[in-house]
DNA sequence: AATAATTATCGTCTATAGGCGATGAACGAT
DNA sequence: ATCGTTCATCGCCTATAGACGATAATTATT
């Protein structure tokens, strides 16, 4: 994996609602992002930003699917976040 | 460990310089600022600057020892990283 | 005591992050 | 066709990041 990539990531694990974002969608696997909107004390618009941060750093996918998006934690990507972890 | 922790290591890992010096500080296990600087094309000031965003997260420790200070990555908290990342 | 070496800090600048409300876009249901 | 739901995006604001050069602070050496 790149190393720029693999910034992205950190940067994108480097604030704590996103850290608890990824452990939601990891604990129930798929998530709506009005169902995080409510577990958090943020806006909407907050939340979809940070939602997308993480999706453009590779670590969450989001489908579109009607009206609604459902996100997910890329395991591919976390497995390789894992692996690179394991080497320091 | 805490979430907020979490995140400031994860925020100062989201650099590619910084993942860098990280990476070069466990290949050499201890190392002076000025070595760092002469292997990055950024100034003196610049990477004191890193270092110093990778000491208050804690995942680097500098011991100063007459002018010098050496840094060095603290392996507990890094092990801690590793077994956090782990339950992901 | 003066100088050289090493690192930290300050001030400055531009760019990005992080929050918000308001608006826009896409879809389902009525 | 209209309306409600859901999410993304825009514009705005303030705070922080990231780079630099210049300067301060500390120590070893001469």
């Amino acid at each position: 994996m790149d190393i720029e990539q693999l910034a992205k990531i950190f940067k994108a694990l480097g604030h704590p609602t996103r850290i608890k974002i990824i452990e939601h969608l990891i604990n129930i696997n798929t998530c709506v992002c009005g169902e995080i909107v409510d577990i958090f004390p943020y806006s909407q618009s907050t939340i979809s930003q940070h939602l997308k941060l993480l999706k453009e750093s590779g670590i969450v996918c989001g489908e579109v699917e009607g009206p609604k998006t459902y996100f997910c934690v890329d395991k591919t990507v976390l497995n390789t976040l894992k692996q690179y972890i394991e080497t320091l």
